[in-house]
DNA sequence: CTGATGACGTGTG
DNA sequence: ACACACGCCATCA
């Protein structure tokens, strides 16, 4: 098959991420596994990742991390310490590049967005 | 067009 | 409980 992609198509799965991350509210976080399963590729949780990687300004990218709750994509941002920064500044606890209290803050798309 | 890579998740040993 | 392997889909070289 002739590769028919348009140029900078992005599959409106990348699209659909941002919106769910954007409507993340403040001082919640969620995985990437939580909104790869919104979107129907529950098992394809490395996609989501490459879509913060891929993520347009507008997209607060920080509020998802893995299911451990670690800030594994910080390296992403222009300082190991940026994402780390913006969640404590948002009042989520964030020690040793990981989320206290993740299970609590946590904010699920499928659920929140269904209510 | 093929191959390799990547902000992850789940299952098995 | 911890460590390793596979799956998944899109983008880059």
């Amino acid at each position: 098959m002739p590769q028919i992609k348009k140029k900078g198509a992005q599959s409106d799965f990348f699209g659909d991420v941002y919106e769910v991350v954007r409507l993340i509210p403040k001082g919640r976080v969620t995985s990437y596994g939580a909104i790869a399963h919104y979107l129907g590729l529950k098992s394809s949780a490395r996609m989501v990742g490459w879509a913060m990687h891929t993520c347009p300004k507008g997209v607060p990218a920080h509020r998802v991390v893995n299911s451990a709750g670690m800030l594994s994509g910080k390296h992403a941002f222009k300082t190991p310490t940026t994402m780390e920064l913006l969640l404590k500044k948002e009042g989520v606890k964030v020690q040793n590049d990981k989320i206290q209290r993740f299970k609590d803050i946590f904010w699920d798309p499928a659920k929140e967005l269904e209510l």
